[in-house]
RNA sequence: GCCAGGGUGGGGUAGUUGGUUAUCCUAGGGGACUGUGGAUCCCCCGACCCGGGUUCGAGUCUCGGCCCUGGCCCCA
């Protein structure tokens, strides 16, 4: 038997309703607050992804040359195509930019919880506007869409200045392996590092900052810092705003093309991979021949906001299966279209069995039985047994309609 | 790329020191029963992850691979 690659997953319809409903309250969520949905190419020139990143994550992608020859690649995230798109035809529009995508990305990475060859984003990018409110917009934002899917999430916000400040003293490659320390929580390593470097001052002062959770603590570590009014307005902003955040200026991550405020979301209960969203203030669109353009946006790992979520049904509509006799079938016919016009599920029984073999097939699946034959068609009624209640009655078309669109899904 | 634990019908399982036709439950399909039913009875469908080795004989032992689950690494 054949096997779905590895890494990939496929949906059955329980499933799927109940992304489906995620991801239309994420949509709504982008939505009032104006920003429009995007699409851009699954696959792109290789290059685009290689330019910012290096060609170290080419192992780590979906690449292949196509006929033409061309090195191209499936994306691994939707950042880099959306700037990309937007040197290429936003330019002209009027800044600032509030765009949200909904997408599937490719990586080529071990399957573990949470973490899929194949996975989907909602990601939002703020184009073209470059200031404490835009980000806190973007923050916010961020925040709603998560909270909207249902899940218990706690968000960090950082800033890369705080760490810049301190790292400033070091070489980039002592940077690199300092801020590693960082990420791994190694005090100690980290301690023996900057000693042997001659900066054995610098490890106590990084560690507090890792730890700061204070903005005029974390001022005071990193003394000097330009974009301090700044951070002092965002965060102002973000406090004013009713949402539930945590300061955290240790946030670093192997992003290099953040240029200043940072922002993370975790969940519980998924393990290894439980940051659910990541972003920040960004400038890409440089790299791809535009204009030096401050950007800001994030993306939500959608697949472990679904793992987060659990098993949740969801509540669907009250679905209705119709048998029918040979003689009844002209008048089931009118009268499932009149269900479906009123938005109502209702479906035929296939097999053309006994109204009881129909009745006991339907019963499965379905709140409500609708039975229709040579009687109902000469009354021009139908007879409606509600499932549940084992209740039925004669009604007509109209009265069908109002008894089933008063009553509950099971 | 590394580590651990796994892999028997669609799902869940039994399978003895290696020994007939691989167990049971469930789901699915069909029939008995031609207008009141989720029942009952009967039937059907359908599996030892793949390949090599040991053996008279492998679901069982052994080696390699694939895949799954979790962890490490990475995380644009």
């Amino acid at each position: 038997m054949l096997q779905k690659p590895r890494g990939t997953r496929d949906f059955l319809p329980d499933e799927m309703e109940s992304r489906r409903e995620v991801e239309g309250m994420m949509r709504k969520v982008a939505r009032t607050w104006g920003y429009r949905e995007i699409c851009t190419p699954e696959f792109e020139e290789l290059e685009l992804f290689t330019i910012r990143s290096g060609e170290g994550i080419i192992q780590e992608m979906y690449v292949f040359e196509d006929k033409g020859g061309r090195k191209m690649a499936l994306r691994p995230e939707l950042t880099a195509p959306v700037l990309r798109m937007y040197v290429n035809e936003g330019r002209t529009l009027q800044k600032p930019l509030r765009w949200y995508y909904f997408a599937d990305c490719f990586r080529y990475e071990r399957p573990q919880k949470g973490r899929y060859r194949q996975f989907w984003q909602f990601g939002v990018e703020l184009i073209g506007a470059d200031s404490p409110i835009a980000e806190a917009e973007v923050i916010m934002l961020a925040h709603e869409a998560l909270s909207s899917s249902g899940i218990s999430f706690s968000l960090h916000v950082g800033h890369l200045s705080f760490m810049r400040v301190l790292l400033q003293e070091l070489e980039p490659d002592e940077q690199k392996r300092a801020r590693m320390f960082l990420d791994k929580k190694d005090t100690a390593g980290l301690e023996d590092y900057l000693s042997s470097r001659d900066h054995s001052g610098l490890s106590d002062r990084l560690i507090a900052l890792a730890g700061c959770r204070d903005l005029k603590e974390a001022c005071a570590i990193t003394g000097d810092n330009p974009d301090r009014k700044r951070i002092e307005d965002l965060f102002t902003i973000l406090d004013q705003s009713g949402i539930c955040y945590t300061l955290n200026p240790g946030i670093a991550r192997g992003l290099d093309y953040y240029t200043g405020m940072v922002f993370e979301a975790f969940a519980e209960n998924l393990g290894a991979e439980n940051q659910v969203l990541g972003g920040g203030t960004y400038r890409l669109a440089h790299l791809f021949g535009g204009e030096d353009t401050p950007s800001c946006g994030f993306a939500i790992g959608f697949d472990r906001v679904m793992v987060a979520r659990g098993d949740k049904g969801t509540a669907g509509g009250v679905v209705i299966g119709l048998a029918f006799t040979p003689e009844g079938r002209g008048w089931a016919l009118t009268v499932a279209r009149e269900f479906r016009r009123a938005g109502i599920c209702i479906s035929f029984d296939l097999s053309g069995r006994s109204i009881g073999q129909q009745i006991s097939h339907i019963s499965r699946t379905a709140d409500f039985a609708l039975i229709i034959g040579a009687r109902e068609r000469d009354e021009q009624v139908v007879t409606l047994k509600d499932l549940r209640s084992g209740m039925q009655k004669e009604l007509t078309l109209s009265n069908a309609l109002c008894e089933v669109r008063g009553a509950d899904p099971r």
